[in-house]
RNA sequence: GUGCCUGUAGCUCAGCUGGAUAGAGCAACGGACUUCUAAUCCGUAGGUCAGGCGUUCGAAUCGCCUCAGGCACGCCA
């Protein structure tokens, strides 16, 4: 797939580095001299041209001479017959500003009428097998506010890699086995007696899970009219309730991620590692080719010759297998048995520390660590009341996703928590919520969406033909606010491809706003009901490509896109 | 104490593989609706890019140091 975008800095790359060659040739340069890799950019001054090369820049020091010398001795020879350039010129410090014809906005507005939800769609991913595995909350409660971030950044992560050519599984790891699990069943049973015995017939460890999810659970069981388990002997009270509450929490953090907009290719159960015997076959291999050691009754995973990486363990004294280990396994899972070419975790950045020794650990089994990529997000701070609100489940004060979605709206959330990059803070105001959600942008995106919806209604109703695939001419599209227009919806294949290559999609909820301000500024400025047929029917094209874009971000946003606002 | 992340306009954040006069939204101020949606547009104002030193033609961007905040350092997950 090739945009205009593409071919036009192929264009102009090309022609630099063929006006470097011959001059090099004819000995106007040094033949020493070392090309550097050609890099374009955008200037955001127009007066700096469409498109501005700094490689006489780059070519300075190897060739010995100045960098303004260097560009006329490029400029002055270039060739743009059968490009979109129109000429070049020597600016600043030796930049090459190249001015391009508007043909090439004119043909990218063709693009996108005639590709429609494909545009953007590009094949850097080959079709090769991705996992993108993110949310993974424990399930021994309810979704809160940092599963709802790193939720909305890994679907959509998920879809720019879709859109990129990548084949794309979502993953939610299921942690149903191990340590947590059995302090869930702990606190329920615990909740249980309590409901049966009275308040005070147990204590309630601080350790245990303190949520009014646990207490409820409890009752439900009780009010069931399930097995009575009073007199049962302790482990089999817990297995019990735990094989009671844990679907029904499961389900709900499916219900709410479904509210949410993420649906799961997969859901993959942690105990399954443990039935299946995987996770015993992954200690064996670690055993068998010397990355293990025993020390004090527990089994160790040797870290590799890194000195400052501590050594971690595999399985307890106590015989129980640490998360560390089903970890292992699970990843092994994910490269051998299931054959994935790259896998991606998201993670909140408070399993750093567990995320690089988990990468640091591939080799040993085999795999190459660069097929890993970990995605670290911050957590969200809550703010409420000007007071931090700490969001842990064992405190049990965190606020829940479906309050959230409860106080924002879906479409608010996913796009305020994909507006900022991963790495950077997030405070939430709760207090704010509302107010926020009033002046988020997402409303000023889908404003610009259903304008354009309620501009298509009424020229139809007038009679005017809307549907049509045809692109007219759009030579007549001359202004400031319909070129910068234009320009922008070049953009997009662009954006996707830094939004790929980078894991940094956020990029595009701030694509999606510059696309609503260059059109909000071009229906300010010109009309289409009422213009010349020619012009009209031109400005009415460039009106459906801006929807078609609109709407194919949102798409890849997961974010509605109204007819009506 | 050690490691990782963050520090840019009053607020929330872009920009960070070095490039031209550091950008946007919100808030503030001044304008624009008898016209396809004013949930909009146009304009004004707003900066010691936390601080310091260094690297070079050029630093918000790269390196070192300091300061401030977050997170992690368990036979927890």
């Amino acid at each position: 797939m090739t945009y205009i975008i593409d071919k036009i800095y192929g264009q102009v790359a090309g022609a630099v580095k063929e006006s470097i060659e011959r001059a090099v040739g004819e000995g106007l340069l040094p033949p020493g001299t070392v090309i550097s890799e050609i890099s374009i950019e955008m200037p955001k001054e127009r007066i700096h041209g469409d498109f501005s090369c700094n490689a006489a820049m780059g070519m300075a020091g190897s060739a010995r001479m100045a960098p303004v010398r260097i560009a006329g001795i490029i400029a002055s020879g270039m060739d743009f017959t059968g490009t979109y350039i129109k000429r070049v010129e020597v600016a600043g410090p030796g930049f090459l500003n190249f001015f391009a014809d508007d043909g090439w906005l004119r043909d990218s507005v063709a693009d996108v009428l005639s590709m429609g939800g494909d545009y953007g769609k590009l094949d850097i991913g080959k079709g090769r097998r991705v996992m993108v595995e993110y949310v993974s909350a424990n399930p021994t409660g309810p979704l809160h506010m940092g599963n709802a971030r790193g939720g909305a950044l890994g679907d959509l992560i998920a879809n720019v890699l879709k859109k990129a050519g990548y084949d794309v599984t979502k993953e939610y790891y299921v942690n149903d086995a191990g340590n947590q699990i059995e302090k869930f069943a702990q606190s329920l049973e615990l909740r249980y007696l309590q409901q049966i015995n009275g308040p005070d017939s147990v204590v309630f460890p601080e350790d245990c899970y303190q949520g009014g999810d646990i207490i409820d659970h409890a009752r439900n069981y009780i009010e069931s009219g399930l097995e009575d388990l009073s007199g049962k002997p302790s482990d089999y009270r817990r297995k019990m309730l735990a094989a009671y509450a844990l679907p029904i929490n499961i389900e709900n953090i499916r219900k709410g991620l479904k509210r949410y907009g993420i649906e799961f290719d997969n859901w993959f159960s942690e105990q399954s590692l443990y039935d299946s015997g995987e996770l015993d076959e992954t200690i064996e291999f670690l055993m068998e080719n010397g990355h293990t050691m025993e020390k004090d009754g527990a089994l160790w995973f040797k870290s590799g010759s890194m000195e400052s990486e501590k050594d971690e363990v595999l399985v307890k004294s106590d015989g129980f297998k640490t998360y560390f280990a089903s970890d292992l396994a699970y990843h092994r899972n994910k490269f051998k048995k299931r054959g994935f070419d790259r896998v991606i975790n998201l993670l909140g950045t408070d399993h750093h520390a567990h995320a690089s020794r988990l990468k640091n650990s591939m080799p040993a089994l085999g795999i190459d660590s660069d097929r890993l990529d970990l995605v670290l997000f911050q957590l969200v701070r809550l703010m409420r009341g000007g007071e931090t609100v700490r969001m842990s489940k064992r405190t049990g004060r965190a606020v829940s996703l479906d309050e959230l979605l409860d106080e924002t709206g879906v479409d608010a959330a996913r796009f305020f928590f994909n507006m900022k990059a991963s790495g950077s803070h997030l405070d939430f105001d709760l207090d704010l919520a509302v107010k926020q959600s009033n002046e988020n942008p997402v409303f000023y995106v889908q404003y610009a969406h259903a304008r354009i919806c309620s501009m298509l209604r009424i020229l139809g109703r007038e009679g005017i033909d809307t549907g049509s695939d045809a692109c007219p001419s759009l030579d007549l599209l001359t202004k400031d606010e319909e070129k910068d227009l234009m320009r922008i919806l070049a953009l997009y294949p662009q954006e996707i491809s830094i939004s790929a290559r980078t894991l940094e999609p956020g990029r595009l909820t701030r694509y999606v706003i510059d696309v609503a301000t260059a059109f909000h500024s071009f229906y300010n400025a010109c009309r289409v009901k009422g213009e010349e047929k020619e012009l009209m029917e031109a400005r009415l094209a460039l009106v459906k490509a801006t929807l078609s874009v609109i709407r194919n971000v949102l798409d890849v946003l997961s974010i509605s896109a109204p007819e009506k606002m």
